[in-house]
RNA sequence: GGCCCGAUGGCGGAGUGGUUACGCAGAGGACUGCAAAUCCUUGCACGCCGGUUCGAUUCCGGCUCGGGCCUCCA
């Protein structure tokens, strides 16, 4: 009768803004709800902070045991209309995929770019992921249920009148009416807060994207979808929603709104609503337009391994701004390689090694699933690991870091601990660590020290005339021809190479 | 203008009413022809002013500074 997982699961609730025990809504499953992108541009480092977020919540119930049913939407209903002029951006973007004729496949290809970064940071695959295009018809059948009661209609469309709902905005804590807003209010709008449930186009405009309803012509105004889809596929209440922080001001009041509509209920659709803090740099939140825009390409064209910034993610709160910095990745690589390399240790003399070691490109060696595959296996019910005394101790304060509103960054150095646990036998270790490591999910028991070195995009040497200078450096400390050693080593450090010879990986980029 | 949040060592970042994680960097040591890599050891902090308390970095108030949202945005 081993007692282990029996932490209970204290997770923060934006909506009454404190730590509350889990309780799933259906006995032994958890159904969670993630915000996903709206793909018309790629998606930045920022943005993927949201998914790692979710992506260890969802690993969290997993390995408690709870049956997780996750879904990710995907936004691909823009307001990218024929004449945009306002943004700029979205011309740009627009070139950027060159490739692309029409919204459609702009959705498409940014959708690609995004499940790419998906997979790069070991992000499991939901078992939904909603793509809003695909819901039309719901959203219609949805706005309709709600329109009598507590929607108007105006000349731009359909809105939702947030007087008709008991207490618009609890989530946001924001002030309903008024506040002087900047932005100039849309005219006949009873409530400043009121919100476009169905947009019309206006005459004498087309645009790629539009469906026809009672309201006429147009699309679905940017709430909808998620109140949509999530209530399609989880079911009214379903368990968590999370989202970015920025989401707990507008968007999730809107969508509660919603829902309470739809559910002709008080409730706000989802027991437990979380959100993760940005990621931000010194010049304030992330910007796509403001010099380098830092998508996961970047920093893997630098030679950085995506997994050293899902580890960097993770040495912080979800709920704590973290700040970005070359220098802070730089340390989270190695960190992570460090890691990586006690785990291997762990090992017998790997078999058949030689092909683990790849770089470059977009293949990137994960153990992430094949994307938009199938949903993902079912997580096993919990079983309590036989570890004995100490490393067991280790694994329940794991469980307990975990427990209390994921403290990865906890986690992370009691993994770190057990592997540098005296008189514990190397195969105990790894059991421990893979366990801890299905929480974390850096990939530890697989990934290889070999993986994380990443060829710059910018590096010239080619590894063949690397291997070649090392060779002839070998030959020339075997005859005491110190000289010339260090001439190669110079030579090769010039290049952006760094010999390391008590290392088994033998050199290793330096990225800058 | 309105609402909200934060301020921890060189950097990043946990956490706590009383002995202040951890990572990276730094320092010392082991190893090395020398370096590097690796391993071991280690120095360094709780914005300011009051209050509560036997005791506050931790609780309360004020201040200063920084940030977020109010418009699509993780």
């Amino acid at each position: 009768m081993p007692a282990a997982m029996t932490a209970p699961l204290r997770l923060f609730n934006s909506l009454a803004r404190e730590l509350e025990t889990f309780q799933p809504i259906h006995p032994g499953e958890a159904r969670v709800y993630t915000c996903g992108p709206t793909v018309y541009n790629y998606p930045h480092i920022g943005n993927m902070r949201a998914y790692v977020f979710a992506d260890v919540l969802g690993r969290t119930l997993s390995w408690k045991g709870y049956k997780l049913t996750h879904v990710i939407n995907i936004t691909d209903v823009g307001h990218l209309t024929d004449d945009a002029d306002d943004a700029g951006e979205d011309k740009l973007e627009k070139a950027a995929a060159e490739r692309a004729q029409s919204i459609w496949d702009i959705a498409r290809h940014y959708t690609e770019a995004y499940w790419a970064d998906v997979n790069a940071l070991n992000i499991r695959q939901p078992a939904h992921w909603s793509v809003a295009t695909d819901y039309i018809e719901a959203m219609i059948e949805f706005a309709k249920s709600i329109a009598d009661e507590h929607c108007y209609e105006l000349e731009g469309g359909l809105y939702f009148d947030v007087s008709t709902v008991a207490d618009y905005g609890r989530l946001a804590r924001a002030v309903t009416d008024e506040g002087e807003g900047r932005i100039e209010a849309v005219e006949g709008k009873r409530n400043a807060a009121d919100f476009a449930i169905w947009r019309t186009t206006p005459p004498g405009e087309t645009r790629q994207m539009e469906w026809d309803s009672p309201w006429g012509r147009g699309a679905p105004g940017w709430h909808l979808e998620c109140s949509v889809m999530s209530g399609k596929l989880l079911g009214f209440p379903f368990d968590i929603h999370t989202g970015g922080i920025d989401h707990r001001e507008i968007h999730h009041p809107n969508e509660i709104a919603q829902n309470q509509a739809f559910c002709r209920s008080d409730a706000s659709g989802a027991n437990i609503w979380m959100h993760n803090n940005f990621l931000v740099e010194r010049s304030g939140k992330m910007s796509k337009s403001a010099g380098e825009f830092l998508r996961l390409q970047l920093l893997i064209d630098k030679g950085y391994h995506p997994l050293a910034y899902r580890l960097m993610c993770l040495q912080a709160h979800y709920r704590s701004e973290l700040e970005f910095s070359w220098e802070g990745l730089g340390a989270a690589l190695t960190r992570l390689k460090r890691m990586v390399m006690a785990v291997e240790n762990l090992d017998p003399p790997r078999n058949g090694e030689g092909d683990h070691a790849q770089h470059g490109g977009g293949g990137l060696a994960t153990s992430a699933a094949p994307e938009g595959g199938p949903p993902p296996p079912p997580p096993a019910a919990a079983v309590p690991l036989p570890v004995p005394g100490r490393i067991g101790e280790l694994l329940e304060r794991f469980e307990a870091a975990i427990s209390d509103d994921l403290n990865t960054a906890v986690g992370m150095t009691l993994l770190e601990e057990a592997l540098a646990m005296k008189q514990v036998d190397p195969p105990t270790k790894r059991e421990a660590v893979g366990r801890m490591d299905e929480v974390l999910g850096l990939g530890l028991v697989s990934l290889t020290r070999a993986d994380l070195r990443l060829r710059p995009r910018g590096a010239a040497i080619t590894e063949p005339e690397i291997d070649a200078a090392l060779a002839r450096r070998q030959a020339a400390r075997a005859a005491k021809d110190f000289a010339t050693s260090d001439a190669i080593r110079a030579e090769l450090a010039a290049q952006g190479v760094e010999v390391m010879d008590g290392d088994p990986l033998g050199w290793e980029w330096k990225l800058g």
